[in-house]
DNA sequence: ACAAGGTAATTGATACGTCAATAGCGAGCT
DNA sequence: AGCTCGCTATTGACGTATCAATTACCTTGT
């Protein structure tokens, strides 16, 4: 391994924590959501607002700890509830709440938004298909 | 904002986070460190190690209150000590333990060789300044 | 000298992530 | 039916990150 290897191995890291970072706090403010909330939010309603408790997490690629930790804490805030699931007596089905669509709502477009400024704005259209290209490679190694 | 902008986005977020499971895993492996823990003992290394909290702190780009806590811990598990600063009675001085230095260089080689294998050899030369050369851009667009 | 304001470091509260353990249900086999 | 095994979901414990508040000390201006 040599410097620049290095180097830009720290750069990978620092660079998507610093936009990890201005993106959570641009979404807070925006809708008082966190980057999980979000993500929950929107698995959510590529379900049309309701689904069980272990396909969502499957579909976020979360663990399921991780998901009803989190759930518990984002129904204590009204953002989604927790049902018993009709067909097994053992799942829940979880949906989003009015007030979860609607902080769902308010947060999406400025987020797009934010996206586009900090990070899409930032590349020429040849930087951004090296990206590709190199996440691409990245992803099959890693698989 | 198009699709791809936002596949590309996802796919970084993604990967990154990937990447740093992998690695905080092998870490744990091969020296019961977690990346803050090796953060923390590379930055005090780079100081000889002994350091003064807040130019630690500044070193790392992490926030004091952050660095305070993790040294808490660190001190507790006997990887670092700190002591009063004979030149500011507010201050503390960090310094490495000989378990900490211990652990710090028995992960230091098997931590490179794992960022090598899951990262650097996943793209050819020209993904790779290609990827330096993004990452450049997005660092100059957020400054 | 001394008050006022700044700095160093820590602490507490809260949110988040992971792991191991648990409770309860379903499904298949005998 | 009854048993075993596997799955669903949750929980508790612990480490980690951020924010606000706090303590103790330095520094500057008068």
């Amino acid at each position: 391994m040599n410097t620049d290897e290095l180097a830009v191995w720290r750069s990978l890291l620092d660079t998507t924590t610093e936009l990890r970072r201005r993106l959570a706090t641009q979404l807070a403010d925006d809708s008082q959501l966190s980057p999980g909330d979000y993500a929950v939010l929107l698995a959510l309603s590529e379900a049309d607002g309701r689904r069980r408790s272990s396909e969502l997490a499957a579909s976020m690629d979360w663990e399921r700890s991780r998901l009803s930790h989190h759930l518990g804490r984002m129904e204590k805030r009204g953002l989604i509830a927790r049902e018993d699931c009709a067909t097994d007596n053992r799942g829940a089905e979880v949906l989003m709440t009015e007030a979860g669509a609607a902080a769902f709502n308010a947060a999406t477009l400025p987020h797009m938004r934010a996206i586009k400024r900090h990070f899409a704005d930032a590349l020429t259209p040849e930087q951004f298909d090296a990206l590709s290209d190199a996440l691409r490679s990245i992803n099959q190694h890693l698989g």
